[in-house]
DNA sequence: CCTTGACTGTTATGATATAACATTAGATAG
DNA sequence: CTATCTAATGTTATATCATAACAGTCAAGG
């Protein structure tokens, strides 16, 4: 149900999945940050996924693999992931997804593909952009924003009628 | 824990509640939908709330008024008015709240209050608008959208250091 | 050594949400 | 005015998501 039997055609998980790891191996480093054994394969998972993860899939992994078997474990890892910037988490999923531009700090949306269960980060400072200007006028500011649109991804659009 | 013991300042829920209601029983009869007693009264208390109410807090309302007792109860009713476009729900609180406008349909974000936790509808139509062209360039054709952002309301930023 | 703090693990429980089915109340056709 | 159909309401039971609280491990520093 979270992952569907196979990818939409322009998923490019694999190919920059290499990248994205030692990108995010490299903003470890830099931070000091302990990228320890679970964390390091709960990131791996989140980054092979075609789709988000939710807590107890990367769990039942986790477990398989000798790690932890309890909902703690998978939930400190990914939690810790997004708190220093490795993850997304998707709300409207409950789910976890790796970020795909580890490299720098960055506001992000989500485009979540009801046709094959993909989930994409886009750019979004435009689009933060206009979200804080909205909430300046109400005098509201912004701590942290969340971003999510379900819909069709360019593979399903063209694909199913 | 939903809500505060007295609301913020500016947040005006009392004073245009009425307003809010009859908009919103006007809607139904121009559209033809049933606003039964449960969904009405469910909508009364969403709108009568300071912040958004989980589905288990609207849960023991009615049943304390003699509606059912059973989780599906609350759901049902507060997902009938989200559907129908008048209540909106909230992902990262777990919680939903009457729609403001419930006169027109429009794209909406939501201001949350940390501190006071109030959230407010806010207009969306520019942030929504980034949005659609920031997926247009995935190529990603938007359903809905998710546009949540949590931080300081102006009377909180005002009152707390 | 031995204390300290970060990390990993466990048990137990809490919080959110839905599936499946029984019952009731309005609408409609004969 | 019934028979019939459907939308709405109710129930029981269960699924799914998440955290509190505490115990053991281990490496770094005094
Ligand atoms: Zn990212
Ligand atoms: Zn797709
Ligand atoms: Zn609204
Ligand atoms: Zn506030």
């Amino acid at each position: 149900m979270t992952q569907p039997s196979f990818c939409c055609p322009d998923h490019s998980g694999a190919q920059d999945a290499a990248s994205i790891l030692s990108q995010a191996q490299a903003r470890a480093a830099r931070l000091g940050l302990r990228l320890t054994p679970v964390r390091l394969r709960t990131l791996e998972m989140l980054i092979a996924a075609h789709g988000a993860l939710g807590a107890y899939d990367v769990l039942e992994k986790l477990a398989a693999e000798g790690f932890g078997t309890q909902p703690p474990v998978a939930y400190r890892a990914l939690n810790w992931l997004v708190e220093h910037g490795f993850a997304h988490r998707i709300r409207r999923l409950n789910a976890f997804t790796a970020c795909s531009h580890p490299a720098h700090d960055h506001a992000a949306a989500f485009l979540i593909c009801t046709a094959c269960d993909s989930v994409t980060e886009a750019p979004a400072a435009e689009v933060t952009a206009a979200l804080t200007d909205a909430a300046g006028q109400a005098g509201f500011a912004i701590d942290r924003a969340t971003i999510e649109a379900v819909g069709r991804c360019h593979a399903c659009t063209g694909a199913a009628a």
